[in-house]
DNA sequence: AGGCTCTGGTATATTATTGGTTCAAAATCG
DNA sequence: CGATTTTGAACCAATAATATACCAGAGCCT
């Protein structure tokens, strides 16, 4: 997800990768990672750089290596990304944003600011430019949702968000949900959000709410649908 | 990515978008960023105002760079959001119940099982003998909503539960939740979690989210009624 | 025990990439 | 207009990455 897709993956690249692998829990505790050779194969890069990359990970307590044998994984996974979050199917996440997001259009009408809409519109225009582009659209899209909470005003709930936007990036499905966007769909969102925004910034809390539902529905069923073949 | 039809963007504005990937968490500590010749691509600038946004970064302490190497992220951890849950306010914490419990309530007319509801049961029992005793009312009230998003058998809205419980365990404001909860009050919600209980037996969804709406906005009085004093 | 294979550890010469710097022209803004 | 910022390009020095070869310990099988 950070920025470009195949750049060449420097050794602090391979290090974050591997990281997060372990924070997340993908690599467990005592886990044998596989030989640098392979990891050299798989990350495309030269051994020499996977090797620095471990060397890296070893000094910040997270992996430990042992020569003839093998590197393993020493540490635990990050308590703050829980079994919860990361076994979220993708019809709970729609059930969830069903609770949320509704209510926060109401509050956003309460507590937004133009600064707010304005950046709400500059988003907007963004994923207008998007038709052919999913990947670009999803950011934008995030992006847009979250700015919307933001116009809460209530860290707690953009703190919610945030960790339901996590589930959304990290996952399998997400290259799924790319393949549910294509150009009619994503043009569909596009007049959705702007109906959202237009309810939000006259101040009009139901039918804003009303459109936040039919946008979730929108989604849900192109996500069943994909789901189905 | 998204540049080429933006606006033209200055070393500040760049520095803002930075900083705000920074604080998103979507670049995290140790993480390098991009080459500046990259960055001046995706950002539409040239290398120059790049490099003097990154400086800027730099001073704040967002970033360190290392020539020949790369510029980095050291993760100044970012205070928002991990203390956003710690900081809630009580009126957030009100705003995100009003969002998610009507809506819990909806799912779990859906997939609760009579096992909840005898449980949900139990816990009306243990809540009406507490009459006199705010602090295992409390508790009980607690373990009745959790009961209550146990029905969704929704892990992630379960977990987000969780989350708010502790909010509202930690805090203060508890000691004064308390405060307002004399025998009367506490008549009032018993009574009104018999009706939940009752809507979502007999699968009635909307009836059950609109006691719900109720009983928070109840709540919620009652908590600016003891804010004001 | 002996032999084979797989593992990390080390060395090195070469190439590629990255930040650092400078400068003059162009663009932007008050 | 003048001041400031941005641009685009070139070049430098530091560092990283590659490719290759060889070593030594671990583990397994006969």
């Amino acid at each position: 997800m950070n920025a470009l897709a195949d750049q060449k993956l420097g050794a602090a690249d391979i290090a974050a990768l591997i990281r997060r692998e372990i924070s997340k829990g993908s690599l467990q505790l005592h886990d044998r990672l596989p030989p640098e050779r392979v990891l050299s194969e798989t990350y495309g890069a030269a051994r020499g750089t996977i090797r620095k990359a471990l060397t890296h990970l070893e000094k910040e307590g997270f992996v430990e290596t042992r020569a003839g044998s093998g590197t393993y994984v020493v540490h635990k996974p990050d308590e703050t990304s829980t079994n919860a979050i990361r076994n979220a199917t993708p019809l709970e996440l729609m059930d969830t944003r069903f609770a949320l997001e509704p209510h926060i259009c109401r509050l956003a009408v309460l507590h937004g600011r133009h600064a707010d809409f304005d950046r709400m519109e500059d988003l907007c225009n963004r994923m207008e430019e998007c038709l052919d582009d999913p990947v670009a659209f999803s950011e934008a899209d995030t992006d847009f949702h979250r700015a919307l909470a933001e116009c809460t005003r209530n860290g707690l709930l953009i703190w919610i968000l945030d960790q339901i936007a996590n589930v959304r990036s990290e996952d399998d499905w997400t290259r799924m949900r790319h393949l549910t966007l294509d150009s009619r769909t994503i043009g569909i969102y596009n007049v959705q959000h702007r109906q959202i925004l237009n309810a939000v910034r006259t101040r009009e809390p139901e039918r804003a709410a009303n459109i936040m539902k039919e946008h979730l529905e929108t989604a849900r069923l192109s996500l069943t649908r994909a789901s189905e073949t």
